[in-house]
DNA sequence: TACCTAGGTATACGGCGTAAGGTTGTCAAC
DNA sequence: GTTGACAACCTTACGCCGTATACCTAGGTA
């Protein structure tokens, strides 16, 4: 009874082989980026809910502990996965004209968000930017300054772009179908809301539009993101003349 | 060994009044809507990441797994938390002009987000929309509807102004301070990041700008949400005349 | 040789959501 | 009054989680 179980097996093959199972030993030795790549991977692949030190430790051969030779803690790789994401999108250059490139440099960060959609809901829970976030807004600020935007100027249009941008992918990666083919099931999933006869503009408006074939949400972005570049652009103008 | 441990203490204290603590036997009695309420007040209190079933039965005198006679799991408590959040928003009447209601009701979105700021964290995870929700979004198409925008033009302006609440929200919430105060703690705080000179155009913002006593990045809402919706009756009014 | 250190492992702790099953209070039917 | 069904609540336990602490070991340096 004094040593109820577990018989303390500490020290019970002491080959010298390291025969600690078929993992052999990994090469390249663990560090910090291969962890980051890792995380990415395995939550691209199963979601962030899947992301735990221990599951993370084993796509790497190693166990969980080990990682936090690397990493102070999880929210660490949180806030190294979303500057991940942020290096994937493409810079505005700001030498072909503001407008276009912050409609090239919109359609960027909505695929990289998209291609990573947990990044979009960790996002607003980091409160320290990385090197490769800073850098992206550097370069935003960056064009509309070059464009002759005034500080407040600049202020209001990257406030209002990356509003919209984030809202919107945080409303498009939350659809519950992914593409067109499971309409109709989702179409009978709400059928129970609607018999009571409730919600007749919202009902009007899905059945008659946004389950209609033709349409798909992802095509409300570059509508909207026109209509803001074309307003910020009479807004610039309009303030500077007025200047 | 058939037995290991445990003892069996089942029927130890076998009396009749039951002696289980102070608790004083809750006069009303448990259900759905106390225990949203409660969690909703707990949320507030003490961020989304305190709120456990243990914690929240607690709070509510109980046990935690008295919690699952009144619902199926903690995902139905946070379904129902984002839509006790939606039913704070003030719907459309859309008897005044729809660009001065939506307006408003953008104010009244933003507050109840504010009010709860883990809400927009959650917000994005929920699938099926609760019955204020519900009501919402009816309320919201009703009133383009109501001021003779078409089934496409009402998408796009659903999805935008509420593309653009969410975003704004979403970065207002997660700034790393809360008022003008801690503003030096802030800039003292990224001065590493400063001092080699990289990221010149976001220095320049921020020291120039951002960090300036009058500024508070939430005045940028106003901003936005004018030049969309003004953006939104010019782009109706081209279509109807179009048509 | 002896020691230091970096990077790996092992064990354990407190907390989580919740499955399974026990207990108790209420009330209708007999 | 007794019985039995049932709903509400509680107890225990399981397998996860992040991570503190301590240990081991290989390689470099004195």
């Amino acid at each position: 009874m004094a040593t109820p179980r577990k018989a303390t097996p500490r020290k019970a093959t002491p080959r010298k082989a390291t025969p600690r199972k078929a993992k052999a030993k990994p090469k390249v030795p663990l560090s910090r980026e291969r962890a980051l790549v890792a995380a990415v991977a395995l939550a691209d692949r199963e979601g962030i809910g899947a992301l735990t030190m221990r599951k993370l430790a084993d796509e790497l051969g190693v166990e969980a502990m080990s990682l936090y030779h690397h990493v102070a803690n999880k929210e660490e790789i949180l806030d190294g996965m979303v500057d991940m994401v942020f290096a994937e999108i493409d810079l505005p250059r700001c030498d072909v004209g503001w407008k276009a490139e912050m409609r090239e440099r919109g359609a960027s960060v909505r695929a990289a968000l998209n291609r990573h959609p947990w990044s979009i809901t960790i996002m607003e829970s980091r409160t320290w930017p990385g090197p490769a976030t800073l850098r992206h807004h550097d370069a935003v600020i960056g064009c509309c300054r070059a464009a002759g935007f005034s500080l407040p100027m600049t202020a209001h249009a990257f406030s209002m772009i990356d509003s919209y941008i984030y809202g919107f992918v945080m409303q498009e990666v939350n659809l519950p179908f992914d593409n067109g083919d499971d309409l109709h099931d989702l179409a009978a999933s709400m059928e129970p809301l609607f018999v009571a006869g409730n919600y007749p503009h919202f009902i009007e408006f899905v059945t008659g539009h946004a389950l209609q074939p033709g349409y798909a949400y992802g095509d409300e972005f570059d509508f909207g993101l026109d209509l803001i570049l074309e307003g910020l652009e009479a807004a610039a103008r309009k303030n500077s003349r007025g200047k």
